[in-house]
DNA sequence: TTAATATTTCAAAAATATTTGAAATATTGA
DNA sequence: TCAATATTTCAAATATTTTTGAAATATTAA
């Protein structure tokens, strides 16, 4: 696959982009990789309205370089239905795992697991009052849960 | 498990509690599962500490029964990296499968397969351009990764 | 002590999700 | 028409997540 380069354009996403004389170019680095095998011999064959500059990919690629694995860990603990009541009701009042385990209508164990999960993640923790465990979500699962707006 | 239910408190989470005199109530319905053992010869045993209103219950079981699988499901399409950097990227710039390819680094089979979740949960969609796709958020999809604050 | 209770842990089984590579499809250009 | 290209589809192999039930732990109550 060969990509057309063209000239520089004002910032991806700003509309207004001029049109520079065709130029295949050949760039250095992490360009060489994307682009490799576009040069004059080897003429690049792309849609006709597909055009993108070097600005954009420049930025695409460092987008791409970024690490998203924070946030993929937090949105896997988010979905799942059950993870998601246990945390919608905790939202309104702190409950112990007995309490929970009646309104999930679930298993201990099972309810052990994905209130294991939450907790790893910082969502929620409990506290202990003799044989109970009461889980209330945490400062920060408070602003996540909220932060995204799920509710 | 057994829980003890106190009077009536002016809406969860508003503070202010007032603690009506002990009284087991054994209400019909719903709570029914809920406090089933919950009665005179029965007498619940919870933690000092934990004290619940008929009110609260009742909210968070309204809650409980609620459909959370349309979030769900959007949750678990963003839950992976290769996704989230696909919409990254598109959010910058709309992409054909063939830079996509290079810019993740994989495997067209590969891509194509992340690529379909995102288009089934409606995120994102393509235009045709003689051999190529053409991949751009949709409007939806804009304003799901935009609401969920993500990037 | 001992028994009862609330909860977690663990490992195996089951269910889901992802990766892989080959083959299919559709479009273009000769 | 035919070959080349861009992409998808498919089924099998892998990997990950979830469920299950039994056993472990820790606390209370007797």
């Amino acid at each position: 696959m060969k990509i057309q380069i063209f000239g520089r354009d004002a910032e991806g996403g700003e509309g207004l982009k001029m049109e520079e004389p065709e130029k295949v170019r050949k760039p250095a680095g992490v360009k060489n990789r994307l682009l490799a095998s576009c040069d004059q011999e080897n003429p690049c064959k792309i849609p006709p309205s597909y055009k993108i500059s070097m600005e954009t990919l420049e930025k695409v690629e460092r987008l791409m370089r970024e690490d998203v694995s924070d946030t993929v860990a937090i949105l896997k603990v988010l979905s799942d239905p059950m993870r998601l009541r246990i945390l919608k009701a905790l939202r309104i009042e702190d409950l112990c795992v007995c309490v929970l385990v009646e309104l999930m209508n679930c298993e201990y164990s099972k309810l052990s697991y994905h209130l294991k999960l939450l907790k790893e993640a910082g969502l929620i923790d409990c506290t202990q009052d003799g044989n109970f465990l009461i889980y209330h979500l945490t400062e920060s699962g408070e602003k996540k849960v909220t932060s995204f707006g799920i509710f």
